[in-house]
DNA sequence: TCAGTATAGGACTAAATATGTCGGAATTTC
DNA sequence: GAAATTCCGACATATTTAGTCCTATACTGA
């Protein structure tokens, strides 16, 4: 149905809570988790997926979690969900995957190849930036925040 | 994962199929699923859905089956998706779908909305023709045509 | 140095969705 | 009337996604 996993998400959505607040050295997985009412395990895995793609930077123990590995600005849509759910192709086999498994021809697949193409390109040029710009963040700004997060 | 079910490919197989046979006044899905080697029953309920939403004529009886409503330049890969998958959204929950299941907010869904129109346009602007046209079809042009299909 | 808070990650279960099958009814042609 | 075909609901299976459980490891601070 061509539409992004949740675990994408999520993780688009734990990343641009990051840049919202790029004074905090870093927040735990569980925070953030319970911000959204997202299960804070699968938050912690998606993360984690993360970090090791250079996304974000860990710090275990207390007062420990995740950071921004680099500026908002400079991580796009596609990098992060590239991390989180692989690599993705508008039709089964894209040349340069796998074979297709359809016996005969499969022509279809050259035509939307550029469909492909363009949704990378889109999503290439969103970054976490521009999530985190649209919309003022719940708690910033103007006088004193109300941290009062509505968990569930 | 952000990619097209099989019914969807299936589908534009089909009608790529037919738009190269501009003769043949119909083709039983039947003939067609044994082409590609598709399963035939479920070929069926596939072009059912696109005759039901005037994609497709049908026509029962010996010599039956199906064959192109329209000039295959008016149908778009678009309209064909949204038939076959039914509406589809990058994400969950697009603003005017049903309300988001994320207790607060999912903000990340507002800039990615611009993604899922970017992705409905290039998918608007490929009709059935462009399919058919990307590759010259197995029998046809001069001479001559070879209409041994290559079944199984 | 020990308790508490985190990340890291493997294995598993559950839920959702996609894919495919079965059986039968209605329609048309020969 | 028989064969070919669409039509359609219900069911069965397979695959993928989502979420849980458990354990190990790392770091912090009192």
């Amino acid at each position: 149905m061509l539409k992004l996993t949740k675990k994408a998400d999520y993780g688009l959505i734990a990343l641009k809570y990051l840049a919202e607040r790029p004074e905090t050295p870093a927040l735990s997985a569980k925070d953030i988790a319970d911000t959204y009412g997202i299960p804070a395990q699968l938050l912690a895995k998606i993360l984690q997926q993360m970090t090791k793609k250079g996304i974000l930077r860990s710090h275990a123990g207390m007062n420990g979690g995740y950071a921004l590995a680099r500026d908002p600005r400079v991580i796009s849509a596609y990098e992060v969900i590239l991390a989180i759910d692989g690599p993705f192709f508008i039709t089964s086999c894209t040349k340069g995957a796998r074979g297709c498994e359809l016996t005969s021809n499969c022509t279809i697949k050259e035509p939307l190849a550029r469909v492909n193409e363009t949704i990378a390109g889109v999503l290439k040029s969103i970054s976490i930036q521009d999530l985190a710009e649209s919309e003022p963040p719940p708690a910033h700004g103007s006088g004193a925040a109300k941290l009062v997060s509505l968990a569930v």
